[in-house]
RNA sequence: GGAGGGGUUCCCGAGUGGCCAAAGGGAACAGACUGUAAAUCUGUCGGCGUAAGCCUUCGGAGGUUCAAAUCCUCCCCCCUCCA
């Protein structure tokens, strides 16, 4: 049997597909899937890491098939185990609301609008009753629950555990029953969670789902994994300039992960790509401007991203001024002093830091370096620089 | 319920009465080198102040003392073992 186009579009990047025979059989009836996804209701900021698995659902879409977009609004109060343990606030129906209308704004620059379903779990999670909660825990042990990695170690580790964590887990596997789904994404780390909706579809009398594992996109730092409280994240609502310019300040060695999990770029191209870099026959800040420009092009459209690569390279490769920077005005004076300014505008973050940044030679005026920070500027408009990538207007009255 | 261990600056982690804004490491930031890459070297890394110095910080609230992250009391939280 040789494979068919679709099935490859659907494995392209993925990290794990359980099981292969069962999606062939799936697939096999010629019905359209129901593919599902969750999504954390309180983080209605969509970086790149998330647009990993958003272009999974836009492969299926593409194919033809139904992708239902959950957003986890009654698991929200739970927390999912698998991130850090914060404690967080319950949402109010209209927060959920409106971060589901954020949610719309920023997926649709991706998925077809007319081929997804906006589903909230609380829809058959307020219904639940305790009867029905006392039945869901009957279907899974703790002893199975422990083998999660994530309860694994934090028991090794001396960590808590709270009891509710478990309901996670439990919750989301029910919303495959709920749904009746077919297929489930998510992340290498939700493995254990998307586990557990096959196990419950088949104790409630389902098909059990399959599930597809996209990996997880490390942030900007290469280290951890992408993320809006670790900061080094790229958010797909980020102006150009910045899309463009963070992804540029990403490490040779991160940049092929990037074109692996980010590009459209086919894995063939990428490969000979890399291979004509590593023999020094291409530039890699060439590379990784193919790939800045790419993506800042996908939430930008083309016009932008070139625009945005052509003010890279004026403001960081020659020297110049970005176009757009914050303004602050100063009279002359006490608060025309660097020390004041820089402080005031926010570009530093205390007198203390400005000073500091200043002995160590990082402030530029008009392209000249000061190292005076009491020297008051006078009347005027300058352009002021600290550091590698902090700019200021500044006008003196 | 009983016994014991622990909560330190962004993170990890030293510190058991003054020499502690608090060792060391990491992260971060700045400078040099570059391609706003990596690696490396140097420096900075609570706030205010030109400075002397002052203020805030070591789970929380009180107290002892000339002086507390360090001692005492109560409280909150976490962990281990036993039940």
């Amino acid at each position: 049997m040789h494979r068919k186009p679709s099935l490859d579009l659907i494995q392209r990047g993925a990290a794990e597909l359980i099981d292969l025979e069962e999606l062939k059989k799936k697939l096999r009836r010629g019905k359209p899937l129901r593919v599902k996804a969750g999504f954390d209701p309180t983080a209605p900021d969509l970086h790149l890491g998330h647009t990993v698995l958003i272009q999974k659902l836009r492969h299926f879409q593409q194919l033809g098939h139904q992708v239902i977009f959950l957003i986890g609004d009654f698991t929200g109060m739970i927390g999912d185990p698998s991130g850090k343990s914060e404690t967080r606030p319950v949402l109010t129906r209209e927060q959920v609301m409106a971060n589901a209308e954020t949610y719309k704004r920023q997926i649709f620059k991706i998925l077809d609008e007319d081929k997804t379903e906006i589903r909230f779990n609380s829809e058959w999670m307020d219904r639940f009753s305790a009867a029905d909660f006392v039945t869901l825990c009957s279907r899974y042990t703790v002893a199975r629950m422990l083998e999660r990695d994530d309860f694994e170690k934090r028991m090794h580790n001396n960590k808590p555990i709270s009891i509710h964590e478990f309901l996670y887990p439990l919750v989301q596997g029910y919303d495959s029953v709920a749904l009746q789904a077919d297929v489930e994404l998510g992340g290498t780390d939700q493995k254990f969670n998307l586990l557990m909706g096959r196990t419950l579809q088949s104790q409630y009398g389902q098909e059990p789902q399959c599930i597809l594992t996209m990996p997880i996109l490390e942030g900007l730092d290469g280290v951890n994994k992408m993320s809006k409280s670790l900061g080094n994240y790229v958010g797909i609502e980020e102006p150009p300039a910045d899309m463009f310019g963070k992804l540029m300040s990403v490490s040779d060695e991160l940049m092929w992960r990037y074109y692996e999990l980010l590009s459209d770029k086919s894995m063939a191209d990428v490969t000979a790509l890399r291979a004509q870099v590593e023999a020094g026959g291409a530039h890699p800040k060439t590379a990784k401007e193919e790939l800045a420009a790419e993506i800042t092009a996908r939430f930008h459209g083309w016009a932008a991203a070139k625009e945005a690569r052509e003010g890279f390279n004026a403001v960081f490769a020659k020297g110049g001024v970005p176009d757009d920077m914050p303004e602050h005005v100063a009279a002359q004076g006490e608060t025309s002093r660097p020390l004041a300014f820089l402080a005031d505008s926010g570009l530093a973050k205390s007198r203390g830091e400005a000073k500091r940044l200043i002995a160590q030679g990082a402030l530029t005026v008009d392209g000249e370096k000061c190292d005076d920070p009491e020297r008051t500027l006078g009347p005027g408009e300058y352009v002021v620089k600290l550091g590698k990538k902090r700019f200021l207007r500044l006008v003196v009255r």
